[in-house]
RNA sequence: GUGAGUGUAGCUCAGCUGGUAGAGCGCUGGAUUGUGGCUCCAGUGGUCGUGGGUUCGAUCCCCAUCACUCACCCCA
């Protein structure tokens, strides 16, 4: 059997239903924002990943889905999206049209990670960016409106984490302070630590192990380090949340991977969804589009991760609402079955969800079909009805059912304004009735 | 890349110190020649992940391998 690959996955219905509804709350409110869509290709040349991310971090060194063409040139499958969005912004000379842009995207990522929960390597991201502005009230901006966001699909105990990392020009002094401070206290750190400390050590910060923690407690802060351009940046920020009523904590241990990130970083997480967290996590990358070779253009934006929120979702135990038929026809015999074809051919032009079968089922069998696709009605009709010209209407709910006569479907049809959904029916039976002339 | 756990029917799982497999749900049909859901009955279902070893005999014990899950690393 071929089988999906490691990391990947098949999102079927009714769950399906349940993606839409995120995506689609996602569009909606971010448009309300001012935020437009853009799409960008899936894969990109390697060297704008190894020179937007990073070519020392994990995905770029480790993770990334990369491969040569037929010309030999080295593609890569975006692990992220936002070096892909500025790349576009570059390209299309964005800057000249508008000072700012706000853009969004959503869709697939790939990451050759080991798959775990809340982990995949093809995963969805929806993300936003804001490029051209360095204006920390964009930021709270952008946080007061994730935190809608959150709200609209229900999930209220979301915790936001905000931190500064500072700049290229104050980042290196603390660096190397931090550096100092962790080779004094290397032995009293986790074998994890004591290798971090030498590839990366802002994550020393970020370290689980409780034995560290005594260590990372004395360790020093980025907030005693920042210049004063990035220390006002980041009060500033703090003050727009407060008079936005965005409920924050400052965590000074708060650090990203990606390279391109300077001052505000922040994180929205959420419990009961295992080691990965995080929802949405972001920041401010005013470095990036210099780096990939276009002009000075200041950026801020997020990525949030559809797989989590979809996980946090199901752990509510929200309703996937499935597509369920309006109609179900249900024909018996063959002259009935031709004639239900051009019902539902009728019903679909009228925007009616109707449910036709291709086998030839006995009664007991449709209506059980019926009642398993939850069915709000049943349409029935055989010889009988088809000599008189009239049809049985079965409302699945509560088992009624009425015959209905050429004269009804008349009237409905005659009638006007809001129709309901048994009348929107009839008239649909009438118009086929009478454009078929059966 | 590292560690741990789990692989038995479409799904969720039983299977006692090794004697070649069961339940519930589902699906199909019937009880009700043209009336669903509840009930009852019948039918459909499995190379016990794969390969090798031990044994008279392995779903069970041993080894290997693959897959899945969770965790580490790291990230959304």
């Amino acid at each position: 059997m071929i089988k999906s690959i490691k990391g990947t996955r098949d999102i079927l219905p009714p769950e399906s239903a349940l993606w839409s509804r995120v995506e689609n709350t996602a569009r909606e409110i971010f448009e309300r924002y001012g935020f437009a869509e853009v799409r960008t290709p899936i894969f990109e040349s390697t060297e704008l990943f190894a020179r937007g991310v990073g070519a020392d971090t994990d995905i770029v060194s480790k993770e990334m889905y990369t491969f040569e063409d037929r010309d030999e040139r080295s593609l890569t499958l975006r692990p992220e999206g936002t070096a892909p969005v500025v790349r576009a912004h570059i390209e299309h000379r964005l800057q000249q049209e508008t000072s700012i842009a706000k853009l969004y995207y959503l869709g697939p990522m790939f990451r050759r990670e080991r798959p775990q929960k809340g982990r995949y390597r093809q995963f969805h991201q929806i993300g936003a960016e804001v490029l051209g502005s360095d204006n920390p009230a964009i930021e709270a901006e952008v946080l007061e409106m994730l935190q809608f966001f959150l709200r609209l699909l229900g999930i209220q105990d979301q915790t936001l984490l905000v931190n500064s990392i500072g700049c290229p020009a104050c980042r290196p002094q603390f660096l190397e302070h931090l550096k100092r401070s962790l080779a004094e206290k290397k032995t009293g750190l986790c074998p994890d630590c004591q290798r971090r400390s030498e590839t990366n050590p802002l994550r020393v910060l970020d370290c689980k192990v409780e034995s560290c923690q005594p260590a990372i407690e004395s360790l020093p802060k980025i907030s005693d380090f920042l210049d004063s351009a990035c220390r006002a940046h980041f009060e500033k920020f703090l003050g727009y949340l407060a008079s936005r009523q965005v409920a924050f904590t400052i965590v000074p241990r708060l650090v990203r991977g990606l390279d391109y990130y300077t001052r505000t970083t922040f994180e929205i997480t959420s419990g009961a969804l295992g080691a990965q967290n995080t929802l949405i996590g972001g920041g401010r990358y005013d470095g990036l589009a210099e780096a990939l070779g276009g002009p000075s253009t200041k950026g801020f934006g997020f990525a949030l991760g559809l797989e989590r929120i979809l996980l946090v979702l199901q752990d509510r135990g929200n309703p996937p609402d499935p597509l369920t038929p309006q109609v179900y026809l249900a024909p018996l015999g063959e002259r009935a079955f031709d004639t239900a074809t051009l019902i539902a051919k009728c019903m679909r032009e009228n925007g009616i969800r109707c449910f036709l079968d291709f086998d030839a089922r006995s009664l007991k069998s449709h209506l059980r079909l019926a009642n398993k696709l939850g069915s709000l009605y049943a349409l029935i009709f055989g010889e009988v009805e088809l000599q008189a010209g009239n049809y049985q209407l079965k409302q699945m709910t509560n088992g009624e059912q009425t015959t209905l006569t050429p004269d009804e479907l008349m009237r409905a049809a005659e009638s006007s304004g809001q129709a309901d959904l048994r009348t929107s029916i009839l008239k649909a039976l009438f118009l086929a009735r009478s454009t078929y002339h059966f």
